[in-house]
DNA sequence: ATATCGATGCTCT
DNA sequence: GAGCATCGATATT
């Protein structure tokens, strides 16, 4: 994979992500959920402009953004350029399996990495990998076969509600919460 | 099965 | 001072 995978439209970045294989330090598994988030986006942290804490989203694609919500978890992004980016949301976990248990306290298969602040507590991500390339050490990222896939509006947001840039695997049971028919 | 609520700290208004 | 791109526990149908 390169860097010109994430210098597309993020929507298509995000539904392309659903089936790659993500880890850190050889922790992690294969991406199941995703969302996508745009500059001209009233939901996106880029929509009021460039801060100090979104700066990296107004950086090169490929770069981890990470920052911290609700004062308790981490939320990992990938960038894609010009103030746009992916959130990870969701993980079906399968390399580093003692780790992330251990990380996460012993929860079950399918609650390890189904949430965007698990799967950050699970792999070890937080602040310190902030702006870091997601294709180099210690990251690792892999295209994958995506089986059938699933859209849906977004999860948590109060504004843009309803725009359909949620990406999921169709019928995983490792999501965050399951998409409404 | 859904609903509500508290934790906890940072960013931006 | 408000508002979070959340999670886990507890309460309620």
């Amino acid at each position: 994979m390169t860097s010109a995978f994430f210098e597309r439209p993020v929507d298509l970045v995000a539904a392309d992500l659903v089936g790659c294989v993500l880890t850190v330090e050889g922790v992690g598994g294969r991406i199941v959920e995703t969302e996508a988030y745009a500059a001209d986006d009233p939901a996106s942290h880029s929509f009021r402009g460039m801060t100090g804490r979104n700066a990296v989203m107004f950086g090169p694609a490929a770069r981890a953004y990470v920052y911290r919500i609700y004062g308790l978890h981490w939320c990992l992004n990938v960038t894609c350029g010009g103030g746009s980016a992916v959130l990870i949301r969701a993980l079906q976990p399968s390399l580093g399996l003692e780790t992330m248990m251990a990380r996460r306290g012993l929860v079950r298969p399918q609650a390890l990495c189904s949430g965007p602040g698990k799967l950050c507590q699970a792999l070890g991500v937080d602040a310190s990998l902030n702006g870091a390339p997601v294709l180099a050490r210690p990251f690792q990222l892999a295209a994958g076969p995506r089986a059938g896939l699933e859209v849906g509006p977004r999860i948590g947001i109060s504004r843009a509600i309803g725009v359909p840039w949620r990406f999921c695997e169709k019928g995983s049971p490792y999501l965050s919460v399951r998409i409404r028919a």
